[in-house]
DNA sequence: GCCAACGTTGGC
DNA sequence: GCCAACGTTGGC
């Protein structure tokens, strides 16, 4: 079992859409970086769990919880001519993208990109190391549960 | 809109 | 295989 961060931009899926899809679960498309595209490839199994990170937006930072929902496949939108994620170098024979998909496991109060860098425990985080631009990053367990905790209502 | 950082492309 | 040019990401 493995932990991750996933970036979307809200304008284009947002937890909220995740949500409110079909069975909460959508594929993770439009990823057309190397790095990423091999953590979905090799790395991601069933049940893996998630931080939904909202990006280029007003308040970036962790809004949710998600979970591998089915290993990756094939990027539907490779093969559309009209999509922005076209690809025209990739055919149906050999498949350059591909995806996972992810189901909604829970909204989470917002946890901004300052206040994870606030914590010197979440130092080494691979998203917040310095010009690092990767869409899915992987979290370790300790992380994981640091975030976690972060999350549970103070007394 | 700016721009630092970094990935990709393509000529050689 | 090198590396300059170019494109993209994403916070600000």
């Amino acid at each position: 079992m493995a932990y991750w961060l996933m970036k979307s931009e809200p304008d284009e899926v947002s937890i909220d859409d995740l949500a409110a899809a079909p069975r909460q679960t959508l594929p993770w498309f439009g990823v057309r970086n190397y790095q990423a595209r091999n953590y979905m490839r090799d790395d991601m199994r069933l049940g893996d769990e998630a931080f939904f990170y909202h990006s280029s937006c007003p308040e970036p930072g962790i809004a949710g919880l998600c979970a591998v929902a089915r290993t990756a496949y094939p990027d539907a939108t490779q093969f559309d001519p009209k999509s922005k994620y076209h690809d025209p170098k990739s055919s149906k024979d050999a498949p350059r993208w591909q995806n996972v998909d992810v189901r909604f496991v829970a909204r989470t109060r917002l946890v901004s990109l300052d206040e994870l860098r606030s914590h010197p425990q979440l130092a080494d985080m691979v998203v917040l190391r310095r010009g690092n631009r990767l869409s899915i990053t992987p979290v370790t367990a300790g992380q994981w549960s640091f975030i976690k905790r972060l999350l549970k209502p103070r007394k």
